[in-house]
RNA sequence: GGACAGAUGGCAGAGUGGUCUAAUGCGCACGCCUGGAAAGCGUGUGUGCGCUAAUCCGCACCGAGGGUUCGAAUCCCUCUCUGUCCGCCA
């Protein structure tokens, strides 16, 4: 959420941040505008008849006391207390459509956003390794999955539906290798602490991170008892710590979490759908953290090179690419997205995206601490990224480590949690 | 799922219709005292919003929401959460 101070302050910085994102979101910084006015100058209204109440009845039970007749007094603030009820619906509504105008406003893209209209823009910030050459016709995941049995298509769509899986034996062990392997690099190496969090979160949690009100349509909703399926663990992580003014002296926070992710991907039938690549459930390892705002851009950097470090011990080829203002996600001040080279799809796919959200989550979720030179409660800023996403990861691995033989070469730094070099057809 | 009890400031804990502008204690900060410290003494110490150049000041908040009343932490209703016991259960 933006401060409305801010809005209220500098309208035109806000708008200009808002256009370069594209579409037509900045027109409504006008609405928020005239809604902010109306509603302040009807809360002046509503204090003034509300203090006026208070010192009034204080004198009719002071006067009752003494025995005096009190009656036209009485009548008299029952009068107040009906305009202060007019007033109160009054502000009240304007509350309500001022909150939901500032939900509805994504946030501003930072002033080092690159310019750009779509995905098409985003510029590539770097290349680690080589793209693999294969002596042999490489052959796609999902043929490699197949073939050595270590992943069930059929069976996901029987139990569940499309877009689900059955991982089996070395497939459903080398998953899991890759989890303890992820959550161990980043808990021994960078520093983070692991939490498990509930996969099902509140509709509070998800207007914290951002992904309520308006993303709805893409989150599994349990009705019975109103929770959702998280989309990915920022949402439980993130809000660990919502409603807080945590202590300054604790920042950074750097969290470090193992959940599957529940997607619905609606609209997004067909598109890249291919065996593991889109899923309505994945694994993933989620990095956050939560920083004072003057380090939250070298924190980006840090958070990054700790989800790039994945790729570069699995011997992965990858490139960081940083989204432009017109393609950056919704709550995010900075992004970049990780990319792996796919051999047998001849493409890069996204399996990382670390932002910096400002204090724009932290907003939300009212996160704050307290400033120890101001005294006054900042709000935090919070980042996460994905450290990585497991799918995309396993595609990458399996297609690049295919042997001619049909076999699958198991990296080294997996071995350990994997208990063998490679995984040969049964 | 059922029964009973409870939810008050950073913590403990009083308050059951009118200076509650929330007692008291602990903690914390600052000052006095001291050679220095402890003890003691004094002062201060929540969140949000409004007003304002800012301070002041004002309004709201005693788990959440609603109601009764001239006036609610206090009375009534609904819900949530916590504790204890029972039931069910990996």
């Amino acid at each position: 959420m933006l401060d409305i101070r801010l809005i209220r302050d500098n309208p035109e910085l806000v708008k200009e941040r808002l256009r370069r994102r594209g579409g037509e979101v900045w027109r409504s910084i006008d609405d928020v505008l005239s809604i902010d006015a109306e509603r302040r100058a009807a809360e002046t209204e509503k204090q003034r008849h509300q203090a006026e109440r208070t010192r009034l009845s204080r004198e009719i039970g002071q006067g009752r006391k003494e025995g005096r007749d009190t009656a036209d007094a009485e009548a008299h603030v029952r009068g107040i207390g009906e305009e202060i009820d007019v007033l109160d619906q009054r502000t009240r509504g304007l509350d309500e459509r001022q909150e939901e105008l500032l939900l509805g406003i994504p946030n501003m893209p930072h002033e080092g956003c690159p310019e750009g209209a779509d995905a098409e823009a985003n510029p590539e910030v770097r290349r680690w390794g080589q793209v693999p050459e294969f002596a042999f016709p490489a052959k796609d995941h999902v043929t490699i999955a197949k073939e050595l049995g270590l992943v069930d298509f059929e069976a996901g769509v029987r139990v569940t539906g499309s877009a689900f899986v059955v991982y089996r034996g070395a497939g459903a062990k080398l998953e899991r290798a890759l989890i303890s392997f992820l959550l161990d690099l980043h808990t021994e190496q960078h520093g983070y602490t692991e939490v498990l969090p509930p996969f099902l979160v509140n509709a509070d949690a998800l207007i914290g991170t951002g992904q309520l009100p308006k993303f709805a349509d893409q989150l599994y909703h349990c009705g019975e008892d109103n929770l959702y399926l998280a989309p990915t663990a920022e949402v439980p992580v993130t809000n660990l710590h919502r409603e807080e003014i945590v202590d300054a002296a604790t920042l950074p926070i750097k969290y470090a979490a193992y959940t599957p992710c529940f997607r619905r991907e609606a609209g997004a039938a067909g598109v890249g759908t291919r065996g593991l690549i889109r899923m309505h459930q994945f694994d993933k390892v989620e990095l956050v953290k939560i920083c004072a705002p003057e380090d939250s851009m070298a924190e980006l950097e840090l958070l990054t090179a700790d989800a790039e470090k994945v790729l570069q011990l699995l011997g992965l080829h990858y490139r960081v690419i940083e989204l432009c203002t017109g393609d950056i996600g919704f709550g995010s001040a900075r992004t970049y997205d990780i990319e792996v080279w796919a051999p047998g799809q001849g493409t890069y796919l996204e399996v990382s995206s670390c932002s910096n959200f400002g204090d724009y989550q932290a907003r939300r979720m009212k996160l704050r601490y307290k400033d120890a030179e101001t005294k006054k409660n900042v709000h935090c800023h919070t980042l996460n990224g994905s450290g990585t996403a497991l799918a995309r990861l396993y595609v990458a691995l399996l297609e690049t480590y295919q042997q001619a033989d049909g076999s699958v070469v198991i990296p080294e730094v997996l071995r350990p949690y994997f208990g063998r070099e490679s995984i040969v057809k049964a």
